[in-house]
RNA sequence: GCUCCCAUCGUCUAGAGGCCUAGGACACAGCCCUCUCAAGGCUGGUACGAGGGUUCGAAUCCCUCUGGGAGCGCCA
């Protein structure tokens, strides 16, 4: 039997990372076992979901790579399904009308609290036989009275819940609308669904479907509830920390890979391995190996996570991302052997691609002026005649690579019985306008000698001003 | 209130009764490397929530407590 999965979001608010991990603990699961992703949005609720909501659930999944082999499916498009599923089910005494008001139900469910009882429908409307004039009824499922429910989850274990403990939920409101809890039983059913994989947060109605899809006439499939993260100071995932569109991490400099990577390590590892690429997580990635706690989110970890995929992928791979972060900034961007250059001189002292992009301006442009301590420090009166020396040496050069450049600044520094700091500084502030950036031979060697040189000159002004 | 879930360093985790004087990673501190910043290397501190069992032996199994979380909607 193939392994069939699927993710359903509901297009009520944002695509965050929790729903990006729960997708993709699907995504890999199906691959992992040549399976089928079933991407599922769950908009019954017509009053908040968007279609603006929905574009963005898309958007991130594409962003991320996590492509669906079916679906996108609509719920809202699937009504004359459910009501042909609740037509049998009325039919067959599955059942029911309920015509109780809402102050009933409220008054109902006051009594029980007062009597310190878990709220629920005591069941009153089961043996009604005629209609109340004047009230458009909810339909009801029959839930068992009796025995019990056993949950057997892929992570938690058994997890035994009696059946006295659950009510005849509503399936169909009164407006005729079905309800989430239904209308996921009647699609996971059609779309023949062999593994639920989702948060934690559905482990308590997980029996109350597993009555209704027995009572479709078939086994549960096998679920597999996953522990809720956390933002970073261990409390549930809000605006204020975390709770943000995926497509921001993007916006953040954040790779695909790297969120993936991150994320797949929170509930799930494979012995000490931090680094995993997808395939890697593809070929390793097992249900056994998530495990029940919640987790907070550590951003100086996925920050480190981020650079080391940096440092291990592809330059050509970064160079698409670090052009639009670029273009971000308002820096029209170079060739992309340039900005392959730039990647590699850079990956290793960035965490993200925004901050790259930010280090990496004064490649494109002349700095507007110099930061204000480094030139204070390095392009002094003493300093200038040396960049004019450097300048000649520079200019000399036949071949205009890291290695004679480095050869160059180095014997300067020597004829000069300077230390190679007493150069390079000066010129990294000269060519960069700060006095931070990758090795100065590299440096000038992605910058070109005619905007080296141009550089050095404006500094040697500046320095002797 | 009721039902269900969870519990190892600050954080993410390894650990399926002896391999644990508890390992790795992020962060932090120090040192090394060094033209800046990094990256990298080395070193260091910090954890099995509490109490009872079971066992020759428990982070690992059982019970109680404590603490956290979820659900109990004509929301999803």
């Amino acid at each position: 039997m193939t392994v069939r999965t699927r993710f359903a979001p509901s297009p009520t608010g944002l695509l965050h990372i929790g729903g990006v991990r729960t997708a993709l603990f699907c995504w890999l699961y199906a691959r992992r076992h040549g399976g089928v992703f079933i991407l599922r949005v769950e908009d019954t609720d017509r009053e908040r979901s968007t279609p603006e909501a929905v574009q963005v659930i898309l958007d991130g999944m594409r962003w991320l790579g996590l492509d669906a082999d079916e679906g996108p499916f609509y719920q809202t498009q699937r009504y004359p399904r459910y009501r042909e599923v609740i037509r049998e089910w009325l039919a067959a005494g599955k059942a029911y009308h309920c015509y109780c008001s809402k102050e009933e139900l409220e008054a109902m469910r006051n009594a029980q609290l007062a009597r310190k009882e878990k709220p629920r429908y005591d069941g009153r409307c089961r043996s009604r036989r005629e209609p109340v004039a004047g009230v458009t009824p909810v339909v009801r499922f029959k839930n068992p009275l009796e025995g019990a429910v056993v949950v057997a989850d892929a992570v938690h274990g058994d997890v035994v819940f009696q059946n006295s403990e659950l009510d005849d939920l509503i399936i169909e409101r009164s407006d005729g609308n079905p309800t989430y809890n239904f209308c996921v039983v009647v699609d996971d059913y059609d779309m023949k669904v062999t593994h639920v994989i989702r948060g934690d947060d559905h482990l308590n109605n997980t029996p109350r479907q597993m009555n209704m899809l027995r009572a479709m006439g078939v086994e549960p499939p096998v679920y597999a509830h996953l522990p809720m993260i956390l933002g970073p100071d261990g409390t549930k995932l809000s605006k204020r920390h975390g709770a943000v569109s995926v497509l921001a991490y993007r916006e953040e400099g954040y790779l695909p890979e790297a969120l993936l990577n991150y994320l797949a390590r929170l509930g799930w590892s494979h012995g000490d391995q931090e680094i995993f690429t997808l395939e890697e997580m593809t070929a390793l990635f097992d249900i056994a190996d998530v495990n029940k706690s919640a987790s907070a989110i550590n951003p100086d970890k996925l920050a480190w996570i981020n650079q080391q995929h940096l440092m291990r992928l592809p330059p050509g791979k970064v160079v698409p991302e670090l052009r639009w972060q670029l273009e971000r900034l308002g820096v029209s961007a170079a060739s992309d052997s340039m900005l392959e250059s730039v990647v590699l001189a850079q990956r290793e002292r960035s965490k993200t691609l925004k901050e790259m992009a930010e280090a990496s301006r004064f490649f494109f442009e002349p700095p507007k002026d110099y930061e204000e301590k480094s030139a204070r420090k390095h392009l002094t009166a003493e300093a200038a005649p040396v960049l004019e020396q450097s300048k000649a040496a520079l200019r000399a050069l036949v071949d205009w690579n890291p290695a004679p450049i480095h050869a160059a600044i180095q014997a300067q520094a020597e004829a000069g019985g300077l230390g190679l700091g007493k150069v390079a500084q000066p010129i990294r502030v000269a060519v960069s306008g700060g006095s931070v950036s990758p090795p100065i031979d590299q440096t000038l060697s992605i910058l070109g000698r005619d905007e080296t040189l141009a550089r050095l000159e404006r500094a040697i002004a500046y320095a002797r001003r």
